[in-house]
DNA sequence: TATGAATGAGGCTTCATTCAT
DNA sequence: AATGAATGAAGCCTCATTCAT
């Protein structure tokens, strides 16, 4: 592993930790087991680790949705299997989610982040219930705004699994909740 | 004004502007017009002060909270009304809630206070579906995640309102939307 | 008692307690039960509270040390008299001695009142040493330095039995170490 | 000069000139012509500058403490050589010992230090008085206090030449003091 | 006389960043 | 590339003293 993704790596523990704030270039270093000096080789500033950082989440996530996106062209994309991949990614990128959303009302870099991120979220959640509208699998409901909710539903629930995991689990009811709110009761039910 | 509430004002403010790292003493001073020194009159630390508008944001949702379940013993609270009373009280108190959403991530104090408030606003989401399935106008949901939801959902929507104010208020949909989940299909419909 | 004198007995206990820096004018005020301004109603500043502390404890070293001249003159002062009176008196002082011993390196008006004091007690001693000397009772050593050794052994004496209360007691055997230096052995024995 | 040991020897003379209140980090750092941050990698405190210092100390004088127990061992060391040492080597550190002197009463570590300090030497008497008992040359003396008085004395001695170096020497005097009442008179005398 | 809020200088400490090696 | 000592601005807090009431 090379020395600046070493760093990157050590940051991005530490800032999920403890926080942008108490991450300290000293304590960084020491955690690295390099020296200080060497940060500012790889990086020009401490804020700009974080940029690195925030880059690479935001290109994981262009990943994910464009594959989404790829099955929702073949057709094979269930609102189950939508959500089911979302969960999946958000719980293998802890450490990215805790850190855009335990800085983003702080620093700017990750207010933009974010802001992105709902956005594409969004979108995709968007074009699905676009999608099922056409095969007249879900209801007729205003797409942006619906598309939104959905999103705001998600960071919720990875918020109070990353602050609060004493508060069991409730996805799965978050899921019920939202189909019945979109589904087309089935005829003959 | 006395000069206790002057410090407390304007560090309310000045918190959900810039955060409470970027609120130092020597600005929070100059703003209020008054001393450094004058701040350690009043309260004990940095913290303390934060600690004061916690506590004070509590009782103020202790008192909503105990309006509302009044309304809800005399059986003349609607879910629009229930809904509508906290847009109401957040939209009041955007200072607060903007505090307690861009620290709890970071300060264990505000990470508590978020906690109970949380806890209040599900308990009482979860006693008015309670009611309502009760009454027969809701669906026979799980009543704890169910409230979860609820709550979270709020959040959610203050968040985006409070820090990416350009994205245009869903609030009206995801009343509808969690209509649309909760409510028993009128008979005849 | 009046207010003055309440500042100043308050005072002597927290110096000689927690030293002189860490008495502040307002745990000062507190514990006397008045507000700061009035300390400054009675006293030019912190600093001339010890001063007059000081000067009263000088006064009433004074005191004993012209008692002490004046039963050496009728012949009646014994050396056990002579240091057993000090150590009465240094035990009932025992606020004003701490305040001496632990602020004379540090502050001026402690080190000029402590320079005194030693003074004082020398000269005492010396004069005592000197009839002795007239009497026969006493052997033919230098008065000056000797008294010195005596003062010495005082301070040192007091010194550990205000700050290593934990070590016993040894004064008694300081009066029979500077008896078998100073007593002429008696014929016969 | 290392920057460090160059904190230790600047911090030593100030402590011992003005105190340790009165040294700040920021005139220390003046004086040693560096910034006030560098005091900081080298020492976790200001505190911790004194107690390097003590720890130093007290190692020097374990060192001396250690010579005289083996000239004690090989019988060769005299009362006169037993005293002599003490004054040479607290001639030599006087800043040190002006430090342990000037702030036992005020500060935790210096008392602990000045403590073990007191103790070393009282032991050391003791054991020479015990010595000089078994050789016949010195009286029946109870060995403790004698010890401890014999330390006292020291001290004294110390502390009137350090602070009131306008009074004179009177070292010499002292020494005689002892011997005559702890020597054994010599026969035919 | 007494109050107690206000002051502001100054204390200790932290930390992102620089630079000679 | 890497080091790590040095920097200095800035942060939080304390405290003797003043002053309007």
């Amino acid at each position: 592993m090379s020395t600046k993704d070493l760093i990157l790596a050590t940051a991005k523990d530490m800032i999920s930790e403890v926080g942008f704030h108490k991450m300290t270039t000293a304590n960084l270093a020491k955690r690295a087991d390099i020296s200080e000096g060497t940060i500012y080789r790889h990086f020009e500033s401490k804020e700009d680790i974080l940029q690195h950082i925030l880059d690479t989440f935001d290109e994981k996530y262009q990943t994910l949705s464009e594959s989404c996106r790829a099955r929702m062209d073949k057709g094979t994309l269930t609102l189950q299997d939508l959500l089911g991949s979302h969960f999946t990614f958000l719980d293998a990128n802890v450490a990215d989610v805790k850190i855009v959303l335990g800085t983003y009302s702080i620093l700017d870099i990750t207010h933009r982040s974010m802001g992105r991120f709902i956005d594409h979220m969004r979108t995709l959640f968007e074009d699905f219930l676009a999608r099922g509208r056409e095969n007249g699998t879900l209801l007729e409901v205003p797409l942006k705004p619906t598309g939104m909710i959905l999103a705001n539903m998600f960071f919720g629930l990875m918020r109070i699994k990353l602050y609060w995991p004493e508060i069991e689990d409730f996805s799965k009811e978050a899921v019920e909740f939202s189909r019945r709110s979109l589904m087309v009761p089935e005829a003959g039910k």
